[in-house]
RNA sequence: GGACGAUUAGCUCAGUUGGUUAGAGCGCCACGUUGACAUCGUGGAGGUCGUUGGUUCGAGUCCAAUAUCGUCCA
């Protein structure tokens, strides 16, 4: 019958048909229930720029695992997937990819055409990604899918952005951002990256000049790296205690290229004596030092820049130059005036922008900012309480730390591919008549000089005065809440304009908990693919009630400052309750050499090149075998020839392979010595080109182990034929029963422990030497016997269905699909089960219960009797490799013991033969040994097998001289302990105990073993 | 410059609050293929835990310094 299974696990046609199935039946799907606890994951939206790899493989496999564990253990458990739409990272790509194969830039097409084509590619990528988590065997309730620029987060992003501006949360001010030429954008201090570029190091001077601007003869030099700065420099900086400059403090000097005068000024905090000549110039609109010096020295501060990097029209004679260009320029014109004095080649660390690869400006510009102090202060009161919890803990300090800088949060983005600022704006001319412009709200200027609108408006508009771009100059700042078109309407046609930037990413991320859950709107569950279209009748918002705040959140450490931290400060400010409970970080990928696996290095792997290789479950396996604790986890993998198969380890020169105009890249194998081509971000392989597959060793492990768990499962089916459900007695059960039974619920309390722990590695070592060391190794072994009597096979059967039953249940949560499979099989054969008054078992192994610990099965007592007869075992088999006999020889032991062990050895005498095919022929202290044997020493029995000739006297006579010398090594190490008066009287008294014990032990294995030696006529 | 982490067998990693003889997988060696599994079985070899110093009766485990590597923040 069962015999048409295959004798390995075939994973692909299962992985297609079990996720199908799932989504049929609804399994995955999570509402709210009366009677039941919730149990609630946000993914950690990825964004659409590209595809996943194998950190997301982790971070979702984590998360699965746990939605599955809880599920099983009878919680609502509900995943929550969805995508992040990434603004700088997607754009930046499109942009990228328009210019690359069209030419174009935004410019060329404007606004909408770009934002269209957003669109089409964050399409592509949400179906991709999406698809590669179910591929992975994700459980989100799919029905719920949101994305942060829907119409359901959109609103959430609004009103926030609306309640903060009300409550003077949301400023604009002036900043030094870091300024992508470009992509025309400021990019924030995480999206920027240092790297040393080969440059130049300039000293110049600037000539001092007395108060009728004539030149005094006197010059002071400074040293740049960026002379075309200079064209902004408002002032020349010295230490106030340096001695050179003492004199010419509060002089002015004279900028050459343009002629413009600027004081000399001193400022402990900026010049340093030591440096170089000890003066600086300062240039406070294009350098962050030099912006904080300006601050406090009131100095003017001059952009010269435009927003695409040439030069402004405060750039004199060199407007509209490249910067780049305009140094080369002002170098030279410098030099014919006579101020450059020296030029030496300087290696220089250059801000780059993590998204376009070019290096950053520093540009003073407006943006708008969210005031961290009181947001900050309550999210890190949350985690200084316990309400929010770290695993492992050290991360709270990440986390505590960065939010204790309380630095504001610049949440403007000049990009169209985001929400945009739901701010108009209009300068006023005198407040008098531009506040007549809101009439229509029924505006009216306030005692403490604010806006006051009719208080029809209250919820929906908001207004205020703020300082413009300018000095001096002023506006009118009037922010809407979504679902407002008639009002913005009303405002475009008063003359005010919609802000054309869009808010930074993590501010529509940071509200990912409650807004997917349709906060702001409190009366009606959020839309679901089922329910679109219907108008939800308005009986409260049920899904956000129940399912917020959520269980766990899992994350990468990089993430816990822009993510987790704000994540927690809107979730206390719109919700007033923390988004989630706990938080698990867990490791990075790195490849084989140590390096952050990104796309950008060329390393990435993507998961369902490994699935293909391995199997969904063998790469869950291994990948949960790796989340633990630890920080970073390596994941060295190779290419394997599609030729010859054999794999060529990937190096760092496989990564940085690009076509290089030429020929796409290729490498040789070593072996079959033939090319072939290889995945790679770079590059797409030649079509109908012999490609490599990535593979990594590693995950032979987890394939492996489904092998195994694949053919114990085979042959627990293969013998259930003429199965029936019944009760067990306990005088049915056999020793190796009891043993498995109380080995089984020991487990199942480990693993529960384990994951709540959330140490995934632990949890898969615990359930893998359960399957695969006692229950396959030894318990399938002894049981064989029995299945083959028609006595004894109904129990035997009864048992291992049960054990069955419960090894797929605890491994579920970590391989979906083959315990799905192997469950839906054990249903055929044996639908009805349980030790006692057996029961039907669920249809599909997601829904059945999670295992608890069963004490009752737990016997410390016949654990330590099954070692021993699994000692002995191994004893009699390592005598067989030995002595090179083979497995097919039958061989006789005679046990020299207590007659209480010797009792129990023969009561499972069966099984020396089963296992180890051996005859027990004799027990009892008064053995006498037959001549010419092998022998072993256990704790408390001696072992010897007859050898009729084989045994090699001398052989055997050196093996136990060798073991005396060991044993005479560990017993003085435990005399001198014991000898040792500050041991005895310090230590534990059962650690001191257990010595004593142990020594005892050693001394009576020393002294069978010496007398064997004089059995043998040694020593 | 600050913070965190890593350094244990050829490779990739475990090692709970310090306590007997430091573990696993892969790889390696020997033997084994008629009924669960060669993606396997049986047996075996292999490390003194980066370095130095300290605390302790006792240190892979705690402390300090140092080296190398990684990440985050300036």
């Amino acid at each position: 019958m069962s015999t048409e299974l295959p004798k390995t696990y075939e994973p692909a046609s299962a992985q297609t048909r079990w996720v199908e199935h799932w989504l049929n039946k609804g399994y995955c799907n999570a509402d709210p229930q009366t009677d039941r606890q919730p149990h609630t994951i946000m993914i950690p939206l990825p964004n659409v720029t590209g595809a996943l790899h194998m950190g997301h493989c982790l971070n979702g496999t984590i998360q699965d695992l746990l939605t599955r564990w809880r599920r099983m253990q009878g919680r609502e458990a509900l995943w929550m997937p969805g995508t992040d739409h990434a603004g700088i990272a997607t754009q930046a790509v499109v942009e990228r990819r328009m210019l690359e194969e069209e030419g174009l830039t935004r410019h060329d097409i404007g606004r909408e055409a770009l934002v269209e084509r957003i669109w089409k590619w964050k399409d592509d990528y949400e179906a991709r990604i999406l698809n590669q988590l179910k591929q992975i065997g994700s459980s989100c309730d799919w029905r719920r899918v949101r994305f942060t620029l829907d119409e359901v987060c959109s609103k959430a992003v609004r009103k926030t952005f609306f309640r903060m501006f009300c409550d003077g949360l949301i400023y604009r001010g002036k900043r030094l951002v870091n300024w992508d030429t470009y992509l025309q954008t400021a990019v924030a201090d995480d999206e920027v990256f240092h790297e040393d570029v080969d440059g130049h190091f300039w000293t110049m001077n600037y000539p001092v000049v007395d108060n009728n601007g004539n030149t005094t003869g006197q010059k002071i030099s400074f040293s740049t790296t960026r002379p075309e700065t200079m064209l902004g420099d408002t002032a020349v900086c010295v230490h106030p205690g340096d001695e050179r400059y003492q004199s010419l403090i509060g002089k002015q000097v004279r900028i050459p290229v343009n002629g413009r005068l600027i004081p000399i000024i001193a400022d402990a905090l900026l010049a340093s004596p030591e440096l170089g000549t000890g003066a600086v110039k300062v240039t406070p609109a294009h350098d962050p030092n030099d912006y904080a010096c300006g601050l406090r020295n009131q100095l003017p501060m001059i952009n010269t820049l435009n927003p695409n990097g040439t030069l402004n029209e405060n750039g004199g004679e060199f407007e509209g130059l490249d910067r780049y260009a305009a140094r080369k320029k002002i170098v030279g014109k410098m030099d014919s005036l006579g101020h450059l004095e020296k030029v030496e080649d300087r290696v220089i660390p250059i801000m780059h922008s993590d998204r376009s690869k070019t290096p950053i400006e520093p540009y003073l510009s407006d943006q708008w900012f969210v005031k961290m102090d009181g947001l900050a202060e309550s999210a890190m009161e949350a985690v200084r309480d316990g309400r929010v919890r770290f695993f492992p803990q050290r991360y709270a300090s990440t986390y505590l730390d960065w939010l204790g800088e309380k630095r504001d949060w610049c949440i403007s983005r000049q990009l169209w591919w985001g929400h945009r600022i739901p701010v108009w704006a209009k300068k006023v001319t005198s407040r008098e008549s531009d506040i007549r412009s809101l009439s229509a709200f029924g505006a009216s200027i306030g005692a403490e000089g604010q806006i006051v609108l009719s208080p029809e408006f209250s919820g929906c508009l908001a207004a205020q005065f703020a300082p413009g771009l300018l000095p001096g100059e002023e506006l009118i700042l009037a922010c809407v809440d979504a679902g407002n078109e008639t009002l913005e309407g009303q405002l475009n046609a008063a003359g005010f304009a919609q802000d054309p930037d869009v808010l930074d990413t993590w501010f529509s991320s940071a509200l990912w908990p409650h807004a997917t859950l349709g906060w702001p709107d409190r009366d009606h569950n959020p839309p679901t693919t089922e329910s679109q279209g219907e108008a939800g009748s308005s009986t409260g918002n049920k899904v956000l009630d129940y399912f917020y705040p959520g269980s766990v959140l899992v994350t990468s450490r990089d993430i816990i400052t822009l993510w987790v931290a704000r994540m927690v400060l809107t979730g206390l400010y719109n919700m007033g309750d923390v988004p989630f409970r706990h938080v698990y970080i867990h490791p990075k990928i790195l490849d084989g050499l140590g390096q952050t696996m990104s796309k950008s290095k060329g390393n990435g792997v993507d998961p369902l090149e490994l699935i293909d290789k391995y199997g969904t479950d063998a790469v869950r396996f291994t990948i949960a075998s790796l989340a633990g604790e630890t920080q970073d986890v390596r994941l060295p993998v190779g290419y394997e020839c599609p030729h010859c198969q054999a794999v060529t380890p990937q190096t760092k020169e496989h990564q940085e392979m690009k076509p290089m105009g030429g020929a796409t890249p290729s490498i040789r194998c070593e072996k079959c010595k033939k090319s072939f081509q290889f995945p790679s971000p770079w590059f797409t392989p030649d079509e109908g080109a012999a490609v490599a597959r990535i593979v990594s060793e590693r995950f032979d492990y987890g394939r492996n182990f489904c092998n195994k768990l694949w053919n114990a499962v085979r042959f627990a089916l293969m013998n259930l034929e003429g199965f029936t459900p019944a009760s067990v007695n306990e005088v049915e059960l056999h020793m190796e029963d009891r043993w498995i039974l109380s080995r089984l619920a020991t487990t199942a309390g480990e693993m529960t422990t384990l994951l709540e722990r959330y140490q995934f590695d632990q949890a898969t070592r615990a359930i893998r030497d359960f399957t695969w060391n006692e229950f396959c190794d030894w318990y399938l072994e002894m049981v064989k016997p029995r299945l083959r009597n028609p006595e004894t096979r109904p129990a035997a059967q009864r048992v291992l269905v049960v054990v069955t039953d419960h090894l797929l249940r605890l491994l579920h949560p970590f391989a979906p699909f083959i315990t799905e499979e192997l469950w839906h099989m054990l249903n055929q054969l044996a639908p009805s089960r349980g030790l006692k008054d057996p029961r039907m078992a669920e249809e599909s192994v997601m829904i059945a219960e999670w295992p608890s610990a069963d004490t009752g099965q737990i016997d410390q007592v016949l654990e330590t009797r099954f070692e021993r007869l699994q000692e002995t075992i191994v004893a009699v088999r390592n005598v067989r490799a030995l002595y090179r006999i083979s497995p097919k020889e039958p061989l006789r032991l005679f046990m020299r013991c207590t007659p209480e062990v010797a009792e129990q050895m023969q009561a499972v005498s069966a099984q020396f033969d089963n296992l180890a095919r051996t005859m027990l022929e004799a027990t009892g202290m008064d053995i006498t040994p037959p001549v010419g044997c092998a022998s072993f020493t256990l704790n408390d029995a001696d072992g010897f097998i007859p050898l009729e000739g084989l045994v090699d006297r001398t052989a055997e006579l050196d093996r136990m001289q060798k073991e005396a010398v060991k044993l005479r090594g560990f017993i003085s190490g435990h005399e001198k302990k014991l000898g040792n008066a500050g041991f005895v009287s310090k230590a534990p008294e059962h650690v001191v105990n257990e010595i004593r014990e142990t020594l005892a032990n050693l001394n009576a294995q020393l002294e069978s073993v010496e007398r064997k030696i004089r059995e043998l006529g040694g020593g």
